[in-house]
DNA sequence: GTTAGCACTCTCGTTAATTGAGTGCTAAAA
DNA sequence: TTTTAGCACTCAATTAACGAGAGTGCTAAC
C-alpha cells in the first residue's frame, strides 16, 4: 500500500501539502513551480501530480482545480516526510512547568493544560481525565456535615477527588460513623477501582448490615455515587479553545460548523473520540481513519499521559486534516510530558 | 419616555413583535393585515407603523423593507403587552423535580438545570454557582492521604464542596493534624465566607504558629486555596445548549457567530454578564440595556435562585433580542424555582 | 379618520458573461 | 527517454444585468 516514491515525487508531495496547509485551497502546478525551488517546469509537475493522484496521494476537487492532499497523502507526509525537527520546542518546557507548578488540583491542571495546548496549536484541544480502571482508591471517608447529611469523599491515587453529599432520613451516631469509616477504609483503600464492582460492593453491604443495623439508604446512595463517579466510559473530557474551530476556513460552511460544535457539546462523543485511539504513545488519525463518523474530515493528534509510568489518560488536538502536523505533534508531545510530570507531582 | 399607546397601536405593535419573533425578518403592513385580524386596511397599518416608528418602537432596516421592533419596542412588549399566561407551565414542575431528585451533588444539579433550561427554551442557558459571599462555611477538614500529602475539604452551607490536595515537605503527625482540625473547625465553621478575609486568616496563622511549630508551608497553601476557591468574582458559570445559538438566523453571519462563541468561551465575561444583573427576582435586559458591550444585540432573561430564602445565584437565558419572551420567562421562572428547591434540599 | 391607488425604492434571486487558474495532451527539444 | 513549451479546453468564482416581489409614502377620494 505504501510504495516508495522517487525523490522528486516526494519533494512535490511535501510541497503541495505544506502549501495546502497554509492556503487551505487546491494547489496548481504553476504556483508550486514558482514558490518552491523544484527546478522543473510546471508541465513536469503536472505529470508528477497526475501520477501522485493515480497513486492516491492527491485528489482533485474537480477537473481544472489544483490538487489537494488525500488522507493517504497526509499519512505519508506524517510518516515519512516530516523532518524530525518536531521533537521538542526547547526551553519552553521548563517555563511552562514553572508557570503551573503551584496548580495542584488535578482537575485544574488538566483544564489548564487543555487551554495551554489549544493556545499553542490554535486548534481545539481535548484532555481526558485519568482513567479510573487502572487507578487505585487511596482514600475513602465519610464526614458528618449536619445531623442528617454526610459528605462522602473518594480519592484515587491519581489524585482525582470525588465527593457527594448524602442525605439520610435518620441521624447516624458518631460511633457508627467512625465504625463505617474504619470498615470502608479497610475494605476499599488501595484496591483497584476495577475490582470494586457491583458484586463486591453488594458483599460489603451485606457484611456491614450484619454488624450494624443500618438502613439500606446510605449504602444505596453510596454506591450509586461510586459506580457513577468511576465508571469506565464516563470520564470527563476537558476542552480548550473551542472557538479556534471558527478560524479554520473549512468550517466557514455553516452546516459543517454546526455539526462540529454540536459534537463538541456531547461529552459521550468526546469520550468515544478520544478513547477510540489505541494505546500507543503518540497516535495520529487522519480523516477517514477515524472511527467516529462525524469527524472523518478531521485529524486527531493524541498522546498518552502517565502517572508514574502508568498510562492513565489522553491529551490531544482536533483540527482539519489540513493540519500543521509538525508543530502540532511537537506541541502535543511537550504538553503531554508536562502534564505527566505535573499530575504525578500533584498526586504525590 | 413610555407613553400610553392607544389600543390599536398596541395591537399592531404586539402583532409585529410576535410575527417577527417567528419569522426573524422585517414585517410589512400587508402580511400583518392578512395574518392578524386587525380589521383595518394595510394602508392604515402603514400609517400606524409610521407613527410607531416615530415614537421609537419600530425600526426600518432600509426604506421599503418592513419594520422590525426596536429595543424599546421589545421593552414595551415585555412590560405591557404580554398576557400573564406566562406564569407557569403547570404539571411540569413536579415531573422535573421527580426526575432530578436523586441528583444531590450541587454542581451536578446546577449543570443539569442549565441543560434543562436550554432544552426547554432552545436558547443558551447560563447558571452561576451559588455566590460565596452570603454563604457560611459549614465544614473544614484536612485528611491525610499519604505521608506527605493532605486533602483539604471545604463545604459551604450552600452545599458547595471544594477540595485541594496539599503537598508538604515534612510529615505531619496524626496528633498535630487532629489538633489543627479542631482548631480550624472552631475558628472557621459557621462563619460567613465574607468574614474570612486575608486579615482574619493571617491572625489564625499566627495563633496556630504559637501553639505548634508548624512550617508556613501548610498555611500558605491552605489559604491560597481558600481565597481562590471562594473569591467573589470567581464563581463558575455553567452553560447549557451553546449550540442553540447556531439555530438563530441572526447568527448566520459568521463574524457575529464567532464573536458570540468567543465570548461564551471566556468565563470572566460570563461572570460579568450574569452578575451585572441587579438583584430583582426576574430581570430582563434587552439589547442596548446590557452593560456588556458585546451582547448589546442580545437579550437576557435572568432569575435569582435561593437557598432557604437567601439569594445566592443567577439562572438565565441568552438569545437574540427577538426572543420568545413569554415562553422564556415562564421557563426561567419554573427552572429557577426547581433549582432553588433542589439545591436547598441538597445542601440540607 | 380611513382607504384605495399609484409611483417609487430597495432587496433578493436568477441568469449570463467574463475571468482566470489549472489541466491534459501533443509535439518538439534535450 | 525525459522534459518542456504550447494550446485548447474545463470549470468555479466573480461580476453585471435584470426582473420579481415586497413594501413604503403620498395623494386624493370616501
Amino acid at each position: 500500500m505504501v510504495e516508495e516514491l522517487d525523490p522528486r515525487k516526494k519533494r512535490i508531495l511535501r510541497a503541495i501539502i505544506q502549501e495546502h496547509i497554509i492556503s487551505a485551497s487546491p494547489i496548481g502546478s504553476r504556483t508550486l513551480a514558482k514558490k518552491y525551488n523544484l527546478d522543473v517546469s510546471p508541465a513536469t509537475i503536472r505529470n508528477e501530480m497526475a501520477d501522485l493522484e493515480d497513486l492516491g496521494y492527491l485528489e482533485q476537487p474537480h477537473t481544472s482545480a489544483g490538487r489537494i492532499p488525500s488522507d493517504k497523502g497526509y499519512r505519508y507526509y506524517v510518516d515519512e516526510l516530516i523532518r524530525d525537527n518536531s521533537r521538542k520546542a526547547p526551553g519552553m518546557l521548563n517555563n511552562i512547568e514553572d508557570l503551573y507548578q503551584d496548580l495542584q488540583d488535578v482537575q485544574d491542571i488538566i483544564s489548564g493544560m487543555a487551554k495551554m495546548l489549544s493556545n499553542m496549536t490554535h486548534y481545539t484541544a481535548m484532555v481526558s481525565e485519568p482513567k479510573s480502571q487502572v487507578s487505585r482508591l487511596s482514600k475513602v471517608e465519610i464526614m458528618q456535615l449536619a445531623d442528617n447529611s454526610l459528605l462522602l469523599v473518594l480519592v484515587t491515587d491519581a489524585g482525582m477527588v470525588n465527593n457527594k453529599i448524602i442525605n439520610l432520613d435518620q441521624k447516624l451516631s458518631a460511633r457508627k460513623l467512625s465504625y463505617i469509616n474504619r470498615f470502608l477504609s479497610e475494605k476499599l483503600e488501595s484496591r483497584l477501582l476495577a475490582e470494586l464492582n457491583h458484586a463486591y460492593l453488594n458483599e460489603l453491604e451485606k457484611e456491614l448490615l450484619t454488624r450494624l443495623d443500618l438502613s439500606f439508604e446510605l449504602f444505596k446512595q453510596f454506591y450509586n455515587e461510586f459506580e457513577g463517579a468511576f465508571e469506565p466510559g464516563g470520564v470527563k473530557v476537558y476542552l480548550g479553545g473551542t472557538s479556534y474551530i471558527l478560524e479554520q476556513p473549512e468550517f466557514n460552511d455553516l452546516a459543517r460548523l454546526k455539526k462540529m460544535l454540536k459534537l463538541l457539546d456531547q461529552e459521550e462523543m468526546l469520550n468515544k473520540i478520544i478513547n477510540s485511539i489505541s494505546g500507543s504513545d503518540l497516535a495520529i488519525k487522519i480523516g477517514q481513519e477515524n472511527e467516529v463518523e462525524d469527524i472523518r474530515n478531521c485529524s486527531l493528534v493524541v498522546a498518552t499521559y502517565y502517572i508514574s509510568n502508568r498510562a492513565v489518560g489522553k491529551i490531544g488536538v482536533i483540527g482539519p486534516t489540513r493540519m500543521e502536523y509538525p508543530r502540532v505533534i511537537s506541541s502535543v508531545n511537550v504538553i503531554s510530558d508536562i502534564l505527566s510530570k505535573l499530575i504525578s507531582k500533584a498526586s504525590g
